[in-house]
DNA sequence: GCAATTAATGTAATAACATTACATCACTTT
DNA sequence: AAAGTGATGTAATGTTATTACATTAATTGC
């Protein structure tokens, strides 16, 4: 029904508490979320990390050491670059792609001869919902 | 004679050893170099590290954790976004900037009204030199 | 000069993030 | 059932960064 590979139990508990969370996480913090189904070393968030970051279905945001799911549907694998807008005061992530910026680092990497393996792109800031509420607290919460 | 402020010790140390090293480094490897300076704990390291990457002279890669003093004359300060390039294979960091770039998240963010603080745009791979040399060693060790 | 203030420093302890090493279990292949 | 493979569990440790607190140095006002 679709190319989406199957998770292991593991896997699954973690993108799932990812899923659900609408701020970035950190390993020991999806831990911390997984202890009453039975999770206790941080290996066991790491390694299923780790896969989940290998297909795409996670991003790491090195930024704020913190993982999120992908907020793209998950068929098809994430695909080109991919930057992110972090909130500062919500915490709420924005995920993005823009063609014209993955061209400007494609010539530079042809002009430099640089073979590219990865991009990391964050920008950190205010979102618009925090902008407009002028008192830096939360809107949603 | 120019609009560098003037640097305390521990500053000037840490400036120092990361402008010698042709590599990016932990704090904990610059604490390393300075002991025989006197340095005795990380905070020494991460208080100097503090003040220099406020005056931008000295930039921390994300994707390393790890600091790299810029490679800009500083009697000005860095102005506007700044990439990095860095090689997997030598370690060597290739700092850049791309007005085009910088337009383009410029415009992403007035159009979604993101407030933007800091950007972080961070490519991985392997540099010119690395790959000319196909055996993967460093060509300049 | 000298108290009051502020900025920088030194030290220790601890928190937060991530990995290595090794034993075990489950599943497949033969 | 033996061999091979991949996931799991657990413990220990390594690495990065911060908090708390006492001290010293420089600055200001008197």
């Amino acid at each position: 029904m679709s190319g989406r590979r199957a998770l292991t139990r593991n896997q699954a508990l973690v993108l799932e508490v990812l899923t659900r969370a609408d701020e970035p996480l950190s390993a020991y913090a999806i831990l911390d979320r997984l202890r009453d189904e039975g999770l206790r070393a941080p290996l066991q968030v790491y390694r299923a990390l780790d896969k989940l970051l290998e297909t795409g279905e996670v991003h790491r945001l090195d930024s704020l050491k913190a993982f999120v799911a992908c907020s793209h549907p998950h068929d098809h694998p994430c695909t080109g670059l991919v930057a992110f807008a972090i909130c500062e005061s919500c915490a709420r992530v924005f995920e993005f792609s823009d063609s014209a910026i993955e061209a400007r680092f494609a010539a530079w990497a042809v002009e430099k001869a640089f073979l590219t393996k990865s991009t990391t792109l964050e920008i950190s800031g205010i979102c618009a919902a925090c902008r407009s509420s002028a008192d830096g607290s939360n809107p949603s919460d």
